[in-house]
DNA sequence: TATGTTTGCAACCGATTAGTTGCATATAAA
DNA sequence: TTTATATGCAACTAATCGGTTGCAAACATA
């Protein structure tokens, strides 16, 4: 499989499932019926999250609640400081100021 | 196609292009010399990003210089956002202590 | 024990992905 | 003008993805 986080969250309904279970913990059935497809497809999604260790499982009885693991949402962020640094530079907010004179003069 | 910037990002070799060109602009052909593929499978990158809005062009005679776009870059950032407060409210710094105190039990 | 519920796993299938090769176009240099 | 270089686009292909159905295992309840 060998997936990493960005492949498990390209995915839409994936992304959906992780904010689901972000508010509070979920089993699948409860998750499934928040989509239109089967459980076994939603299961499928879950199941990608977990190697991906962004859920961490609990055990109730014959019931699986499902709950985020911000650990790995953390990976994302850092990825992204090497950008912001970038983003938040005075030479990015030069292009900026410019581009905007660009379209006002059109 | 219908792709959007998490489905761009999840692609290692794509992420690596992103890397570089958020350095310094650079040609297909530049960028090609840093992967082990050909120039067209660069290329084709390259397309997917532009297609997402995450590279902007720069026409030098038959030159294309490709440069990253960061404003499409920080709608990952806005997505995080609402993560980024659980992982840091105290009810989850208490689960981490808690996390903490048994792994040292062991 | 027998029955219903919750879940995970395997097999299958059509669509998409990431690479390839080949070719056309535009510009630069001889 | 001829030739070399930089690029993009189309057609093809093997592998992966996201869904399906069917089934087995574990637990709860009658």
């Amino acid at each position: 499989m060998r997936r990493d986080i960005f492949q498990a969250i390209a995915d839409p309904t994936r992304r959906a499932i992780i904010t689901l279970i972000a508010l509070h913990a979920m089993t699948p059935n409860a998750l499934a019926e928040h989509f239109d497809m089967t459980r076994q497809a939603v299961s499928k999604h879950i199941r990608i999250l977990t190697e991906c260790q962004l859920v961490k499982q609990e055990h109730a009885g014959r019931e699986i609640y499902y709950k985020l693991d911000t650990n790995k949402m953390k990976e994302i962020d850092s990825w992204l400081e090497q950008f912001r640094k970038i983003w938040e530079s005075r030479f990015n907010q030069l292009d900026n100021v410019i581009a905007t004179i660009k379209k006002q003069k059109k």
